[in-house]
DNA sequence: CACTCCCGCCAATTA
DNA sequence: TAATTGGCGGGAGTG
């Protein structure tokens, strides 16, 4: 190399002089001068010319193909140039070019220079993304590798992926048939119906598995196993398969390659956080969750990534979880592909121009396919078909869809940032609102004192503007998300306007504490986590494109957002740091008062999270079906139009088309995500947190938990009692009559919504729910035990009470100091979400990887319990648990 | 120090 | 058996 690139350099520029290695330099032959230092290379251009290009190139010579240097020089140069540029979206090195460019560029051979993703992008620029049918190309490993300069082996690695989108074919040895992106929308659509059946469950509940994160070998297993082995779309031959013999090809980066993508297909947020690619990915040694396999499975996402990236697929963001930052990519391809639903038939209208086209193409493809062997790789994915089915098999099983909002978690800061925004325009609203009505309304908010910040409600839309688009994909993907959203909305509606009107469903419930709070609203979904991020994403991104996003739009979002957010909120960034700068700065916190549940509390809920989240969405399909109809019902009304709408934009898969989608889609609707939570935040001492979550929601969620949705809405509300207790309480009532009527079978819950206000006199916080209260204590506390303790207490809503062991969730609780439980563990957590029953048993139900039931893997004690918690817990473990 | 990920050894597969 | 593929992980570059 040194040579080379010394050969190259120095006749080009100088380059910079690096810092001479001489250790480097020793490469240099006599000729060179030493005048580059060593490495100099840059090479950017290669031309074909180097040294090495030129041997290869000789080599190459042996095979016809070789023929084009002079092209490739032409190509290369320019390539090269707008690749530098180009490629990196942004990030690029730039720095190079600016003064003398050229120079520096070649200096800089720097590893950037030689990164797999401008190679790739050299490579393919080197051929038309839809290339004519007629005219096929062929691509000589040799001859590109010597065209590029770089060794086969590098080649092979960018073939491989795009051999997994079918981009190219193997026809031969040492030959690929270039097809372009005709097909790549069929090979999207393929690989997310596959993906759904895989995956599905998993990504919904992404966050989940962040908390497992580590953990997730296990989940995996017990999920997936049977996809595990197999590749999902697995072009290669059935039978082969194989299972076990597919030893390396099981491997194989183009597989990898290929569920990496579906797991962003699958995504709601359509992030994807590398470790949790990476986990998802070992699958088969699940058990083994070893850190070095761990290490290079990340690796090889690295490659594909740069790959998927250089085809303008995925670009890398960055996703602040509680545990803190964390590399992801962000899915920025074609969402939708022909047919969701349907299988392949189409191909992405999304970009393709030439439709007719493609089709020939996919002939032609296929034909190609053909030729290999090794790969045949045609559509079938095995059994990716199903993948409808699977979904209904959900319905059966109650989950709760409680979870999803749990779910929200969310991690980003963005979310965070956007819980604050939602948190001041609430609190205006409320203070607004408060004014004008008093307590008395179901709603009322209670003026606050000091602050006056106290949570209010919920409405979304008001308040979060921001979300994006993206984060609605979020949450809507399964559906979950969907249903959530209508409750909400209607709140917020309200909220917007002011009234005092209450919204059915939403109550929510202000205390006055000083600080803050935020609220939320409905959550379902499951994607709280995924909601989450949106919400801060919308603060942050929302200058992104994204922004856009229509208010309504927000608003769901917003909803949703609220409804973890708190968690989320810590989760995100800095969790704790921020709680507690929140708290002290932020005016208004979401979220938990006190740190030192923070990081704890973080992980663990995501942790349940996630697991409810897949619940979520299994439940959702269920849901949808059946119950659907009657979600949209409620109250939602209007909003919920919108939201649906948006959702279904958003959505990306399910909706439309398919019929069952649809009734998700109501579902959501119905549900009454309504942003359900509060937040207070002790003041000070909080000793107490105060954390609550949503009331409204209640209903819908509560019953829902048999029906549909879940829950999420966990009409709860904790408040810290010591603030609280000078207050009254104030339930939301609303729920009650209000939600009602709503109705869905959900309301149910509103009876459960009773509460008795008289726990509130105790001393501490107290808990609304809108719906079921529990009173924490009655579990165990401390006990962490996952599950069972927790459900136990968690009482929430009944409905979680069902799926959960019977805990009395019916009645509606108030809870004494939810402190102290809270920390406790999530048990205490009671308030919890139904999610968190259901975690217990559901586990079963995840089939994804993620469920990863295993507990001991898990994390800590807490993540155990997290797991099962439901969002809640997590919250609450957030908040209050201190544990450690 | 953590994140990226280049590089190339060397085993599995193919020809 | 040689060549082709490609898994894999050390360790270097970057920030």
């Amino acid at each position: 190399e040194n040579i080379f690139d010394q050969s190259r350099m120095a006749p080009k520029t100088p380059i910079k002089n690096e810092p001479i290695d001489l250790s480097k330099q020793r490469g240099c032959t006599p000729e060179r001068n030493p005048i580059t230092p060593v490495k100099i290379i840059d090479r950017p251009q290669p031309d074909p010319w180097t040294p090495t290009a030129n041997l290869k190139m000789l080599v190459s010579a042996a095979s016809p193909d070789m023929r084009d240097r002079e092209k490739k020089k032409e190509l290369f140069r320019p390539i090269e140039n707008s690749e530098q540029r180009d490629t990196p979206d942004s990030l690029q090195y730039d720095t190079v070019d600016d003064s003398t460019v050229d120079e520096f560029e070649k200096q800089r051979p720097s590893r950037k220079q030689k990164s797999l993703g401008l190679l790739c992008q050299k490579f393919l620029a080197r051929y038309p993304n839809y290339p004519l049918s007629t005219e096929k190309t062929t691509i000589s490993l040799d001859e590109v590798a010597s065209i590029l300069g770089v060794e086969r082996r590098r080649i092979y690695d960018i073939v491989n992926v795009l051999e997994s989108l079918q981009l190219v074919s193997r026809v031969a040895k040492n030959q690929y048939c270039w097809h372009g992106r005709h097909n790549l929308g069929q090979t999207l659509k393929m690989l997310q119906e596959a993906g759904e059946l895989q995956y599905g469950e998993l990504m919904t509940f992404q966050h989940k598995e962040q908390d497992l994160e580590y953990k997730f070998g296990e989940r995996k297993k017990e999920t997936i196993p049977d996809s595990r082995d197999r590749p999902l779309l697995d072009f290669s031959e059935p039978d082969c398969i194989s299972a076990s013999a597919n030893s390396r090809k099981d491997k194989s980066l183009r597989i990898m390659s290929q569920k990496f993508v579906m797991l962003f297909l699958v995504s709601k947020t359509k992030i994807v956080t590398l470790d949790i690619a990476a986990k998802i990915l070992i699958e088969e040694t699940q058990d083994t969750v070893d850190h070095s396999k761990f290490k290079t499975k990340v690796r090889r996402l690295y490659d594909i990534a740069n790959v998927l990236t250089s085809l303008g697929l995925i670009k890398k963001v960055h996703v602040t979880e509680e545990r803190g930052r964390k590399p992801a990519f962000k899915w920025i391809g074609p969402v939708e592909f022909s047919g969701k639903t349907d299988e392949l038939r189409e191909h992405s209208p999304t970009s393709d121009p030439l439709p007719g086209t493609q089709r020939g193409a996919c002939a032609q493809f296929q034909i190609c396919v053909t030729g290999k062997q090794r790969f045949t790789r045609h559509a079938s994915f095995n059994g990716a078909q199903p993948c409808e089915g699977t979904r209904r098999k959900d319905s059966s099983e109650p989950n709760s869809p409680h979870q999803e909002r749990q779910a929200c978690i969310v991690n980003s800061d963005e979310c965070c940032s956007k819980m604050i925004n939602l948190a001041a325009v609430c609190r205006q609203k409320i203070e607004e609102d408060t004014r004008n009505s008093s307590i008395t309304s179901p709603f009322s908010l209670l003026p606050v004192p000091g602050d006056s910040d106290f949570c209010v409600n919920p409405l979304p839309q008001a308040v979060l503007p921001v979300v994006q688009a993206e984060v609605p994909s979020l949450s809507l993907p399964i559906g979950i998300s969907s249903h959530a959203p209508h409750p909400c909305t209607p709140a917020a509606s309200k909220t917007e306007n002011g009234k005092p009107t209450l919204v059915p469903s939403q109550p929510f419930l202000c205390f006055p504490s000083s600080s803050l709070f935020m609220l939320c609203g409905g959550l379902q979904e499951n994607n709280l986590s995924e909601t989450l991020p949106t919400a801060g994403d919308k603060g942050n991104r929302s200058a992104e494109a994204q922004a856009a996003v229509p208010p309504a739009v927000c608003q769901k979002r917003s909803s949703h957002k609220c409804t973890s957010p708190s968690p989320p909120v810590d989760d995100e960034e800095p969790a704790a740091k921020k709680q507690i700068m929140k708290q002290s700065d932020l005016p208004l916190s979401l979220v938990v008062p006190k740190k030192p549940f923070e990081s704890p509390k973080a992980e663990s809920t995501q942790g349940s999270v996630c697991p409810s989240a897949v619940h979520l969405e299994t439940y959702r399909l269920d849901l949808a079906s059946p119950a659907a109809p009657e979600a949209a019902n409620k109250e939602s009304t209007k909003p919920l139009d919108s939201e649906e709408q948006e959702k279904r934009s958003q959505y990306k898969d399910p909706d439309e088309p398919s019929p069952g989608n649809e009734h998700v889609s109501k579902e959501n609707s119905n549900q009454p995500f309504q942003p359900q939570y509060l937040y207070v935040q002790p003041t000070t001492g909080l000793s107490s947190f105060n954390l609550l979550f949503s009331a409204n929601q209640a209903p819908g969620a509560i019953s829902l938990a048999s029906n549909q949705l879940p829950s999420l809405s966990v009409p709860c509300v904790m408040v810290p009692s010591a603030a609280l207790a000078s207050f009254p309480l104030v339930c939301s009532p609303s729920f009650t009559s209000p939600l009602s009527p709503v109705p869905d079978g959900s309301f149910s819950a509103a009876a459960s919504m009773n509460f008795s206000m008289s726990s509130l006199a105790s001393t501490t916080p107290v808990f609304i729910s809108t719906t079921a209260v529990v009173t924490p204590k009655v579990s165990p506390p401390p006990s962490m035990d996952p599950q069972q303790p927790a459900q136990p207490s968690l009482h929430l809503s009944p409905v979680l009470a069902r799926s959960c062991s019977g805990v009395k969730v019916d009645s509606p609780v108030c809870m004494g100091h939810p402190v102290t439980f809270l920390k406790l563990q999530q048990p205490s957590s009671a308030p919890l979400t139904p999610k968190s029953i259901r975690p217990a048993h559901h586990e079963a139900f995840f089939k994804t990887p993620g469920s990863l039931g295993d507990p001991v893997a898990w994390k800590k004690n807490e993540g155990n319990q997290t797991r099962n918690a439901s969002s809640v817990q997590r919250r609450l473990e957030i908040s209050g648990t201190s544990p450690d």
